[in-house]
DNA sequence: TCATATTAGTTAGCATAGCTAACAATATTT
DNA sequence: AAATATTGTTAGCTATGCTAACTAATATGA
């Protein structure tokens, strides 16, 4: 029964981590929520700002590489890149070396409409997170690299 | 055009706290995304298992208390609650105090299916969070303290 | 070369999850 | 008693996720 003994390495959580991972999760689902609301502003979902985010920052990019890119099956991210297309934020061209691939980049107004995103969004989590005494601003620094780089090399 | 002189105190934004924030955001949906691959496997929607949580760990709420501690509209929690109902993980039963008022409680088949989703999720997590080095596990854990209040007392 | 297989995207159709507006039913207040 | 406020639901829109089935283009290989 107990989970400290006999412990395999293939089986190796502790009910620290256990703990820490089942916080982070909720933390990260319910900071999402507070952020979106903001989000709304700019007048596009979640998922095309996040997408126009690697379009903007990361070059662009074709439709598989986009959808590898933020997670998603190739005919979600068609809609999502329609969406940016309709609203402008985005252009379409057909690759000249191979005529299956799409490549996709941001449009100056995509870039700008991003930012005014990504300012509202981050004045809104910034206020609040100025409200933090320094040190802890600076522990939540230093673990926000530590998951980027775990979600980088995730696998 | 400086933002570091004749700063008001309600601006309070400086570029560290920015940086933490645009990062903390970007963590988050893309840490979500992860794990959601996970919770497809109890065939409940996010949604219905973040509702399902508050109800197994807080007790029986109404609707509108529901819809409060997830940050959602009345109508979005009446939709989570009718298909946590069909599903069988929910009871839902008249207040005999105040008939406009549903009380939702989850059911044992309700408690079962949160428990089983929170472990394949963690275990997910864990197994990652479990590759890093122990003192930025330690780092990692401290940060989710501080969010957890910061997200508490949000206002 | 030509037939076949693989790859890249799209379309169609389904479900979940968010919203607002409009409604019904019940409490509360005047 | 009548007006008002509160609580949920219903209807209908949008956005995002999926799979299955399709088209078009490239690569492979007999």
């Amino acid at each position: 029964m107990c989970q400290f003994e006999d412990r395999l390495p293939e089986s190796p959580v502790n009910p620290d981590v256990l703990a820490i991972a089942d916080r982070l999760h909720s933390a990260a689902i319910h900071l999402l929520r507070r952020v979106r609301k903001q989000d709304i502003l700019t007048g596009e979902g979640p998922a095309r700002l996040s997408a126009l985010s690697v379009l903007v920052f990361g070059g662009p990019k074709t439709l598989g590489e986009l959808a590898a890119a933020e997670q998603v099956k190739p005919p979600t991210m068609s809609r999502i890149v329609g969406g940016l297309a309709r609203s402008h934020l985005v252009e379409i061209t057909k690759d000249p070396q191979d005529a299956r691939r799409v490549r996709i980049r941001a449009t100056v107004r995509g870039a700008q409409l991003l930012h005014k995103g990504r300012q509202l969004r981050i004045a809104y989590l910034a206020a609040h997170l100025d409200r933090l005494p320094p040190e802890e601003r600076v522990k939540l620094g230093e673990a926000v690299e530590v998951l980027k780089r775990l979600l980088d090399d995730w696998g």
